[in-house]
RNA sequence: GGGCAAGUGGUGGAAUGGCAUACACGCAGGACUUAAAAUCCUGUGACCGUAAGGUCGUGUGGGUUCGAUUCCCACCUUGCCCACCA
């Protein structure tokens, strides 16, 4: 056997990859006598390059489905490409290329970039969701959500990135910048594909409780996204018109503070209410200058707020009072009804407002602590809790109170109602782009829009497409793509242009691994019955939002299609931390990028597994640290070594004679313990390697007393350590495995471990004496010693003695097998 | 402004009511070597002390407890998400 290097490492490696790879070892089919175990990872964007953050996240899922695996579980760990998207793109405008040839390369380049780590995926499920195989049923589920009316078309300011030339989902609005390119985005009036997942906001909301084995956090981001909130709509009049108009408001409670009514600058009422007025000029042009703003400098943090008055008056329904109408661009269309009641005394903003336009304010909420105060004397709106005043019948209730007893009454009375209000919009997909999936669409100018036939699917990109990245989307310029006959009656028709967000496509990506090759429908609903749903997820929390809620709510449809018998796609989910280099994310710009490829290079896939699990918690962020890597690589050199020096094949009886073979075993036994609990429970790798390496010191310690008659012990615990280690550094692991005598069986395959609880037992332990909450003393004694013998070991101790001499123990607390507290 | 995490040696981290700093990195000393690398051994929170030993110590301040890194309250700092959301 060779020394353990670089170049021995990349020989092992290669030759397991290569038995893997030949032998299907990680091949994965349903319907067995075993519990099943479905293992993903989120699927990677194919740039050709991984990066340290796939290293990571793979690595993680790798321990886990490999650990399953060995435990004697049916794994199901595939592994597939988002392959459709901008990079493609830009690559083929700058190098005059084709984007699908430049991605199936690029596929091919991460293929083997992840087959040198070692990773045990079913290679024969491999995925491209730009496969026209794949993309066709994109087309269809959204053709099926068009007929159920959850796939509709509308004209809507849309967000517009001006750098992509592209429309962008709200959840991909981040800080009001691309979430891709990060620059601002402006709003653009369009007509647009949209989902309606509004439709299951309710049950996206109630459902997140499901999660329980989901990060609390993804939870909370989720929630929030969602954002239900309960109001209250109150019905104002014009009073010019006798007009309806409705504003939303959480604060019934301050209806009769209510001094002026507020508008977006895009409400429909707007133009019916000053037109023909002396203001009709003014605020229309107030109107327009709003609508050119981008949303983030509209909304940019400074405390002015522009507005203008639109020259009439609304009348309050609870009262009959007659207050003006302005229009502001701190009013949001696209939230309640657009309009809101300002009560510039409870309100922050609508006091900043008043203050800037001099509006009038009255006082509806006591301050209990400065119950004194006049209106004029008011510094900022009081916004906590309190007595109403000025509020006719309610006078006198607390205001919390107030709030239900108002909003019922307005019911009652038919002035308004109770309502839920969510922040959630229906998902905008269109983009104008060539590299998506085409929406299945074609439009007659007399049938309208009509739906592709299921069996004209897919609707194939066109090939030899100029890419030029000018003059909008390359489909528009393709006459043989757009020229079209409807399909109903034939006549001369045009097909739709714009392509899928590639959100769409991974939101299902999940459930076509469960049947890849199925090729007459989506997928076989007997196989995703079997593997689904996924048991472990897990990916980055940049993912937290969009990817996960939009899958949720795919998994909803297919669900109600009838397609599926389950509410949610992912049981568990593990958002891995990021991979920092000197304390910030690692990017190209930054010029702080540790290339993996180079990594293996030097020390090999193992070694960079280990480093990485190692390192910190799979949740927290992991610092690069190149010495960290020596630390791995000496490991698993003192691993090798051992094997290779110490193990020899005997037989005997392992029997256990003194201390140090009781200890040997009391060890081995522990680490299997402490490791079959620290990987499912909170994947705690960095405290299973370290009992590893506890181990690791243990046998080293125990083989330096070269006694020939101990070797079966000594084996054993080195067989043990090779398992053990086996889901963490696989391709060693083979290696030594097949050398303790296994040839031919793959370790993956080989039976985890078990532990005997009666070699963990010790004969005696030590207890900590503690007076008055300080050490003063240990003491090695008996397990499970009484109270009693306690009491005698610990009170005649001279050093104890000491401290309570003179002074009386008022209490003794015996922590069994740990320590004994003693009080004076 | 709202929500959610987190704060422990020189460094990554361990301990979730019971000996704070496991395991590793780094550093220092030693062995081997002509020498270096590699490897092995020893030490390594701070302060006082020759030592035995003592005092302090898990962001800050308070509380609960025989006992708190862990639980509770307030604050500070950092990170992430949301945000003129009525």
């Amino acid at each position: 056997m060779a020394a353990y290097s670089t170049h021995e490492i990349h020989r092992i490696e290669e030759k397991w990859q290569k038995i893997w790879a030949d032998q299907k070892t990680f091949r994965a089919l349903a319907s067995t006598d075993k519990p099943k175990f479905y293992c993903l990872e989120m699927f990677p964007y194919p740039s050709g390059k991984i990066h340290m953050g796939h290293v990571r996240n793979y690595t993680i899922a790798d321990v886990v489905a490999r650990f399953k695996m060995m435990q004697g579980f049916n794994v199901l760990h595939p592994m597939g490409y988002d392959a459709f998207g901008q990079p493609a793109e830009n690559a083929a405008i700058k190098n005059k290329t084709d984007p699908a040839q430049w991605t199936y390369r690029c596929i091919d380049q991460m293929r083997e970039e992840l087959q040198r780590m070692g990773f045990s995926y079913d290679w024969d499920r491999e995925i491209a969701t730009c496969d026209p195989e794949y993309y066709r049923w994109n087309q269809w589920i959204f053709l099926k959500m068009l007929e159920k009316g959850l796939a509709y078309k509308k004209a809507s300011a849309v967000n517009w990135c001006p750098s992509c030339e592209t429309t962008l989902a709200n959840e991909e609005v981040i800080q009001d910048a691309c979430w891709r390119c990060k620059t601002p985005v402006v709003q653009k009036e369009l007509e647009q594909w949209y989902l309606k997942i509004t439709a299951y906001a309710e049950e996206l909301l109630e459902d997140l409780k499901k999660l329980k084995d989901w990060p609390s956090r993804v939870v909370a981001m989720q929630e929030n996204w969602i954002g239900k909130s309960y109001g209250t709509e109150i019905d104002f009049k014009i009073k010019k018109t006798g007009e309806k108009l409705t504003v939303f408001t959480t604060r019934p409670d301050t209806i009769f503070g209510a001094t002026y009514v507020v508008l977006a600058p895009e409400h429909p009422l707007l133009a019916k209410l000053v037109k023909g007025t002396g203001h009709e000029e003014k605020v229309m042009a107030f109107v327009k200058k709003a609508a050119n703003l981008s949303k983030s400098l509209r909304m940019s943090g400074d405390e002015r707020k522009e507005g203008i008055f639109t020259g009439e008056y609304a009348i309050n329904p609870v009262n009959g009072e007659e207050i003006p109408v302005w229009i502001a661009d701190y009013v949001l269309m696209e939230y309640g009804t657009g309009a809101i009641m300002a009560v510039p005394t409870h309100d922050q903003r609508d006091f900043l407002f008043s203050k800037e336009h001099n509006l009038s304010r009255r006082m509806v909420i006591q301050d209990p602590k400065n119950p004194e105060i006049i209106v004029e004397q008011l510094k900022c709106a009081y916004e906590e809790s309190g007595k109403l005043i000025n509020s006719g019948r309610f006078n006198g209730f607390f205001n919390e109170e107030a709030k239900q007893k108002i909003s019922q009454w307005m019911e009652r009375e038919k002035m308004g109602r109770i309502t839920v209000n969510w922040r959630l919009r229906d998902w905008l997909i269109s983009r104008q782009r060539y590299w998506g999936t085409p929406i299945p669409i074609i439009y007659c100018p007399k049938c309208g829009a009509v739906p592709v036939p299921d069996d004209q699917l897919p609707v194939g990109l066109p090939k030899n497409v100029q890419i030029t990245g000018q003059g909008g989307s390359p489909l528009l310029q393709c006459k043989d793509f757009v020229n079209v006959k409807c399909p109903r009656c034939q006549e001369d028709a045009r097909r739709e242009t714009d392509t899928m967000a590639t959100f769409f496509d991974s939101s299902w990506y999940y459930l076509r691994f469960c049947s890849p090759q199925a090729d007459a429908k989506i997928f076989d609903k007997k196989d995703v019955a079997y593997w689904m749903p996924v048991d472990q997820y897990i990916g980055g929390i940049e993912h937290a939002i969009l990817h996960l809620l939009y899958s949720r709510f795919f998994t909803k449809f297919l669900r109600d299609l009838g397609l599926l018998n389950f509410d949610e796609p992912f049981q568990r989910l593990l958002t891995q931390g990021m991979v920092l280099k000197d304390g910030e994310v690692m990017s190209k710009s930054r010029g702080n990028v540790v290339d993996p490829d180079e990594v293996i290079s030097r020390y090999g896939a193992d070694t960079l597994r280990l480093f990485i699990l190692f390192a910190a918690p799979p949740e927290d962020q992991l610092e690069w640290n190149d010495s960290g890597m020596d630390g791995a690589w000496k490991f698993l050199c003192r691993v090798w070594n051992a094997v290779e020096q110490k193990y020899q094949k005997t037989v005997g009886l392992a029997e256990i004679q003194d201390d140090d073979d009781r200890e040997l075993e009391r060890e081995r036994n522990f680490s299997i313990k402490k490791i079959t609990d620290d990987i499912p429970n909170g994947f705690k790798f960095n405290t299973a390697i370290s009992q590893l390496m506890i181990l690791m010191n243990r046998i080293e310690k125990y083989s330096l007393r070269e006694q020939p008659s101990k070797q079966v012990l000594l084996n054993r615990a080195l067989e043990t350590i090779v398992l053990l280690l086996a889901p963490f550094t696989p391709h060693l692991c083979e290696e030594l495995w097949e050398k303790m005598g296994h040839p031919g069986q793959s370790v993956a395959h080989a039976r985890w471990p078990k532990f005997d609880e009666k070699a963990l037992k010790k004969d005696s332990v030590e207890v900590v004496a503690q007076i008055n909450g300080k050490v003063r003393g240990k003491f090695e004694v008996p397990v499970d010693a009484s109270e009693a013998d306690l009491r005698e070991i610990v009170l005649q101790d001279a050093k104890v003695l000491q401290y309570i001499e003179g002074k009386d123990v008022k209490k003794f607390i015996v922590v069994p097998n740990k320590l004994v507290s003693i009080v004076i």
